[in-house]
DNA sequence: AGCAATTATTACCAATCCGTAAAGTATTAT
DNA sequence: ATAATACTTTACGGATTGGTAATAATTGCT
């Protein structure tokens, strides 16, 4: 269970354009230089963003990319799926591997019971954010602000790890 | 961000042994059939565990695997992690892919905020959870019940996607 | 018209993950 | 002893992911 590539990067350049607002613009070349990618990953990245409808494209001498909506009205659980596709495969049991014909706990399994849980649990977390709640979680450079208020709303050490080998 | 093959057959393959309690043991057969694995793909995933310490195993024409610890004192944090690694990469910023020596947003970096804090969260909704729980979980066959307590602490319809592309 | 700057698309390669296959080691029943 | 049963280890091929490279297509400027 892992936090891809693509979708910490694609949040990345989905934010910076995200700053530059409705209006702005930015060129890939200026993405990659700012989130420190390569030119090419970066358009791959925008690519993405684009054909999932979370950013606009114009072409030519003066082009660029657009943020498609306001970032209030655009949640992290969009720009995750987006990028990353969604967290429980939803036909995960049609290509089950074993040599049943089909899933050995089809229903009312509790595996199923807590996968799906917990994927509904971090989806609902995900919806609940937007774009905007992670730009005013971003402190002024140099200020003593530190840690994040977002998706801490109840747990309240979250990453106290105890030493239960989460490495 | 998907929850891999791995860390749920791996599950249910400890599940299965959970089942048998302290004093029990399968072999690896026994657990792939039941749980409609491959031998091979079965024996794999036992061995990941064995290696994690979560199950023991015999040798010899007697032998198989036993539940290492009670499934009350296992949660599934350690499961999960011992299966597909921490949610987050810790030396992902070293890995880092672009031009520049470090990560752009090293220190104070909203993005970091965000996910180390999701990753926190969901960490410590898989550390309230043991094994015991999900076993409890499980509705006797044929009965009516129906739905699922375990990881809705709060959120009342965490499956409800609202059409919002979860697919 | 033609050049320059920019996005769009396709292909490609390396690395990792999934699942299988096969050969090896240990223990016990006979 | 020997064979049967069971775990152990290594290796392999296919699929997916991460990132790069090259080329095409579009627009604006002169």
């Amino acid at each position: 269970m892992r936090i891809s590539a693509l979708e910490e990067y694609g949040l990345r350049c989905l934010l910076a354009l995200a700053r530059r607002g409705r209006e702005g613009q930015m060129s890939i070349s200026e993405v990659a230089e700012q989130e420190g990618l390569s030119v090419p990953y970066a358009s791959k990245l925008l690519s993405i963003l684009r054909k999932e409808g979370l950013v606009t494209a114009e072409r030519g001498r003066t082009g660029g990319f657009t943020i498609a909506r306001a970032p209030e009205s655009i949640n992290l659980l969009e720009v995750i799926t987006a990028l990353g596709g969604p967290l429980i495969d939803p036909n995960h049991c049609e290509k089950f591997t074993g040599q049943l014909d089909r899933c050995v706990h089809e229903d009312q399994c509790s595996v199923h019971n807590v996968l799906d849980g917990l994927a509904g649990f971090i989806s609902e977390q995900l919806r609940t954010r937007t774009l905007q709640d992670v730009l005013d979680d971003q402190p002024e450079i140099g200020s003593g602000l530190s840690g994040s208020s977002i998706l801490l709303t109840e747990q309240s050490e979250p990453q106290e790890t105890r030493g239960e080998n989460l490495q």
